[in-house]
DNA sequence: GTATGTTTAAAATGAT
DNA sequence: ATCATTTTAAACATAC
């Protein structure tokens, strides 16, 4: 009854929170920051279930996106006009997934209310910033990139990633058997469809600029392979302890599962070893050099 | 009028 | 069982 056969797994709902999916998305465009429709539409493209029900989850993220503080609005520019303004992630906000679930975090970003400065949100910082590079692009620039929302994020040395990267989300459980988060040379890696529920629109992953590999993978196993790291997010809907977990799959998962059991797990293979590489460079993540009181609160 | 944003409230779900 | 987070619903404001 509750799963009257004939579901594809695509239509499965994904094991990412509304926070992570929109976490996603924002990382996944070159400027870090989308418009709302954007959001939409990065999560519709590669998850079918958020395909229907428009109406519902639709709201739910925009719920999401003004009542938490990891999500800064951005004004748009006057020379590209448009519906609503930008959204992007709050560059303090650092991992929230780290303890490996993307449907829960361990604690909620919250920004500091006390500190005029941080407390008159990033958001006006921000606002700043974009009037700068906006006067500097009045000024005659031809028209440079829209950079990363705070100066912070700006100029991420081509490679690095925020662990929000879908890259790195989708990438994490990714692990090969061995241990390595990647194989030494990023072969012709089915990012997409590495999930069930992820549809994968021919190359998705691909929109950014060029630190990608030709798959829209990262070509350096960023991740913030911390030391915490089991990263694997949890099956939606915990299989009924049924499956104690495939046998870790062998390859980087069949592109498509024809007719595969259905086995809902979409976790591969678990192989947690969170002893990736030691040096890793992302722990510059929560730069606290951002000058931004936030924390993560409760 | 529709799309965006904010907010409040409560139910659902996961973690301890 | 309790607490925290997430999801849903809905009312309402503002912008395009």
């Amino acid at each position: 009854m509750p799963r009257p056969g004939r579901n594809t797994y695509s239509d499965q709902k994904p094991p990412y929170s509304y926070i992570s999916l929109t976490a996603m998305a924002i990382q996944s465009s070159p400027e870090k920051m989308l418009p709302l429709s954007e959001i939409y539409k990065f999560i519709m493209e590669r998850f079918p279930y958020y395909r229907e029900n428009t109406q519902r989850w639709q709201n739910s993220l925009r719920h999401n996106l003004s009542f938490n503080d990891c999500f800064i609005k951005i004004p748009r520019r006057p020379d590209q006009p448009g519906k609503g303004s930008f959204w992007a992630l709050h560059p303090s906000c650092g991992d929230m997934f780290e303890n490996g679930s993307f449907l829960r975090r361990r604690k909620r970003f919250k920004v500091l209310k006390a500190d005029p400065l941080a407390a008159s949100k990033p958001a006006d910082f921000l606002q700043q910033q974009a009037k700068l590079r906006l006067g500097a692009l009045a000024a005659g620039g031809p028209h440079l990139p829209q950079m990363a929302p705070y100066g912070l994020g700006v100029a991420p040395p081509s490679g690095f990633k925020h662990p929000f990267a879908i890259e790195n989300i989708i990438a994490r459980e990714y692990k090969v058997p061995g241990g390595l988060a990647f194989p030494a040379v990023p072969p012709a890696y089915p990012l997409h469809n590495a999930w069930p529920h992820v549809y994968d629109p021919a190359a998705p992953l691909s929109m950014a600029g060029g630190e990608y590999g030709p798959y829209g993978v990262p070509l350096k196993p960023l991740c913030h392979g911390g030391p915490t790291l089991p990263a694997i997010p949890v099956p939606i809907k915990p299989a009924p302890a049924a499956v104690p977990a495939l046998p870790a799959l062998p390859a980087p998962l069949p592109s498509l599962l024809p007719s595969s059991p259905p086995s809902l797990s979409p976790t591969s293979s678990q192989t947690a070893t969170s002893q990736s590489s030691p040096a890793t460079p992302s722990e510059t993540l929560t730069s606290p050099a951002s000058a931004l009181h936030s924390v993560a609160v409760h």
